[in-house]
DNA sequence: TAGAGCGTTTCGATAATCGGAACAGTGTTC
DNA sequence: GAACACTGTTCCGATTATCGAAACGCTCTA
């Protein structure tokens, strides 16, 4: 069983996106159908923690800066910083593209690291950013080394468009896992986000479960096929260094 | 009034630091005085949301990548890449020195963006660090512009030492904010950070409260008396281009 | 094999949460 | 300028979710 009452605070919490970062105390209590009063008091308890801030002039709430000391200790336990980035940076500079890594958690992606492109049209996706995992590159290498049980339930739930490329038929979804599990890597133009290829492969532990994939990323005009043969083989180049820091983080995990 | 339950799960959030990252539920309900039965509730509804993660080897719990996510709003948020970050980078060009954004939150500085120098040698805070208004240059130019009654309050919950060279002194704390009143930039060697130069200039909001600092430091041996002056010249020619920035960020905070 | 440790579950007693109503503000409308 | 609508906030008795000792199932050590 759980808390009720920590649950529904965390599911407040939730409300915080980038879309809407701002609520007022009703308004958040008509969003969640919930008392004011309930409200009210899973606010006020957040603040005095520095999980959410007031403005008071508006007298709204925002997410607070105590927020940004979990996300570092996160990051740090990762070790991203030591181990991660700069095996990001040598793709990033051998491919001159962006290079994400990327975790998974459950049934969705988490970007975990960024190393962008230095090139003045590049492909930005910020850390935290979370997304399905039938959708770009970055996810779909990922999800293609699940538990086929576990891609089966991902399909039941069913497959909303990020963007108009992004595959919805389940039957041509599990013919590309297919493809993804026979070439232990991944292609895709346009899924996640339109008119960028995405290039990525999984990163396994040593009992070869999936925990990760790493991806090159760019805008489709930049992708010959010679640019993506080399991508691919910089990513598979440093596929056993990725593996062995990986090794290290999960030893923490 | 607050939340007793939810306050008791913050409070166990807080327990995950960076130098202990995981914790077991008896090891968390012995530090916390707190019933097994209890932490264990508090921990399982957390991992229900992502917020912690449990190891499944070691059974140990962790912070979640869901963290990751709140505090990408709160960046975000702050438009810090689209507004800030280029001045930060302006900062750390002409310095060669890393370049830190603090804000005031309550009693404390929050670490919210960094521009780390390029040089071998370098300083480095991750972002999300928080320490006492106290220490360091860029805490004390902020808490020399609080009011006289908080700065009071902040003396009589007792100075202690980050680094042996931190100001614990109440006299000498107090002629120190004087001085940075005065002048309007404060320099500090070795408080927050051993054998780190910091150089810090308030940011104040259009009603002159202080809202956050800005902040080059870099290795003592390399700030000469001139290469100070240089840095204080480039701070305060930035300066009116991030209150403005300021401002943009105030409109939505 | 016994013991000590772990995370987890159960269930009745307990105490914290809930929520309608009212308060104190501000800004808008007529 | 008064009535209204809207904020965030506080109060207090009824409600119900949390609490916690004890036990379970497991692993590891002696």
């Amino acid at each position: 069983m759980s808390l009720k009452t920590l649950s529904k605070s965390i599911d407040l919490l939730d409300c915080f996106t980038a879309e809407q970062p701002t609520w007022g105390v009703r308004e958040l209590a008509k969003h969640l159908n919930m008392n004011t009063t309930v409200v009210h008091r899973i606010v006020s308890t957040f603040e005095q923690h520095g999980i959410l801030m007031q403005n008071k002039e508006t007298m709204k709430y925002h997410l607070g800066l105590r927020l940004l000391e979990y996300s570092k200790v996160v990051t740090e336990q990762l070790n991203i910083q030591q181990y991660v980035r700069p095996l990001l940076k040598e793709i990033m500079d051998a491919t001159g593209e962006s290079v994400y890594l990327t975790m998974l958690e459950g049934k969705v992606g988490v970007v975990v690291a960024v190393m962008l492109s230095t090139q003045e049209v590049k492909h930005i996706i910020p850390v935290g950013t979370r997304g399905p995992l039938y959708a770009g590159a970055s996810h779909k290498v990922m999800m293609a080394f699940l538990d086929e049980e576990v891609q089966q339930e991902i399909m039941e739930e069913g497959l909303r468009s990020v963007t108009p490329e992004t595959i919805v038929e389940p039957d041509v979804l599990r013919e590309q896992l297919e493809q993804i599990r026979k070439h232990g890597w991944c292609i895709s133009v346009g899924e996640f986000t339109e008119d960028v290829i995405g290039i990525a492969i999984p990163i396994q532990d040593s009992q070869g479960r999936v925990m990760g994939s790493v991806t090159v990323a760019g805008p489709k005009y930049r992708f010959s096929e010679e640019m993506v043969e080399r991508s691919l083989n910089v990513l598979l180049f440093q596929l056993p260094f990725l593996r062995q820091s990986f090794n290290i983080i999960s030893h923490i995990w």
